[in-house]
DNA sequence: AATTGTGAATTGATTCACAGCT
DNA sequence: AGCTGTGAATCAATTCACAATT
């Protein structure tokens, strides 16, 4: 079993240089050294070095990393190769807000549904169903990912039908802390909770 | 100088531990141990005890902590006690969004003007000013708190007016790494890149 | 000469274990 | 008896320092 326990952290970082390359290449560049990646990534490059030893060896000593090897490497790695259908419960404030905002529907990810108490709540790109219906479509879909923006008491027990029906990863947007079995993923994104932490750091004048 | 360097994730944290006790002071409960209230935020006793040592000693051994002075307590840690005006920077897609849900407009937080270069993107609920008068207007009204919500090329140019003029904490949604003198803090939220983590952990059935 | 890859050292965060109150 | 507060121990992440490679 090389089950050898990557932090989490860096698989983050990797989603960010992955992202650095992606620039590179539109600007045609095609040899990056750790240096000047780490520092478009705004860490340091030891940290990105260590990062991707994880997964491999991919530079050339005296050289640094080629950029469409390296790109392309780390999509492999990030499981972006493919296609992810994902679905979005709880179209409310947030979450027609979110579906508005157009920034998930890139590189391999599609939001394929929608999903509400109320679905008369339509939204002009995409179908929004009947919340009784979420289990059968994940089901018969296979959607693997979804995006949560229901009110947090609705939240555990939306999470527990996903699970059920086969969700592993969840971008929960509720503030609420969610029960799940440890072979699911959950991304937290909070964002009164983000402002809120901020103004710790505002001091006076 | 007491600087005792108090971790970030700490201060992350308590405001957690805030919101779990709202909850508890609208169910009226008057006493919580630190075990229950660390099982509601999700982390373990031991962690939250330690992470309010940094703050000062608030419980009673052998009974707990008192909800409301410890939520009053951590509510002046947070700096959440005052009011807080906060810009919108970027009246895009994910801007309007943003605007569109209303979570942000809580507990002392206010949003109270957004800027784009095309401000005849009118928002019902507040002004949208053009670009050039995002410095005075800072300036006049001592915002501390901006969200930055505009593409990639333009953020650095941005924030780099924006911290000239005062503020002092960015929630950050352009997917970029911003450069900041130290006395700023940079809090980023990137939604594409945390949907594009998760499928790292989608694996094959 | 430049730059990667990595074991060792360091720094930081979490958890333990128990003394100290109530 | 119950529960907090905390120094000490452990565990995890980062950074250093340098050998290996082109």
């Amino acid at each position: 079993m090389s089950k050898v326990e990557i932090p989490r952290k860096s698989i983050y970082r990797v989603s960010i240089y992955q992202r650095c390359l992606q620039r590179l290449i539109e600007n045609g560049v095609e040899t990056v050294s750790s240096d000047a990646l780490a520092s478009a990534a705004g860490v340091k490059p030891t940290q990105l070095r260590k990062d991707l030893t994880y997964f491999g060896q991919f530079g050339t000593r005296g050289l640094g990393y080629n950029v469409n090897t390296l790109s392309e490497v780390l999509n492999k790695v990030l499981g972006a190769a493919g296609y992810q259908p994902v679905i979005l419960v709880g179209v409310g404030n947030l979450g027609s807000a979110l579906l508005r905002y157009g920034g998930f529907n890139k590189e391999g990810f599609e939001i394929v549904a929608g999903f509400d108490i109320a679905p008369e709540r339509r939204h002009a790109s995409i179908p929004v169903h009947r919340m009784e219906d979420m289990g059968a479509f994940i089901r018969k879909h296979q959607v693997r990912l979804a995006i949560l923006a229901v009110p947090s008491e609705a939240a555990q027990h939306v999470v527990n039908q996903m699970v059920d029906a086969g969700v592993q990863a969840i971008l929960n947007f509720s503030p609420t802390v969610l029960q799940v079995p440890e072979e699911v993923t959950v991304n937290n994104v909070d964002l009164a909770l983000e402002l809120e932490n901020l103004s710790y750091f505002v001091r006076e004048p």
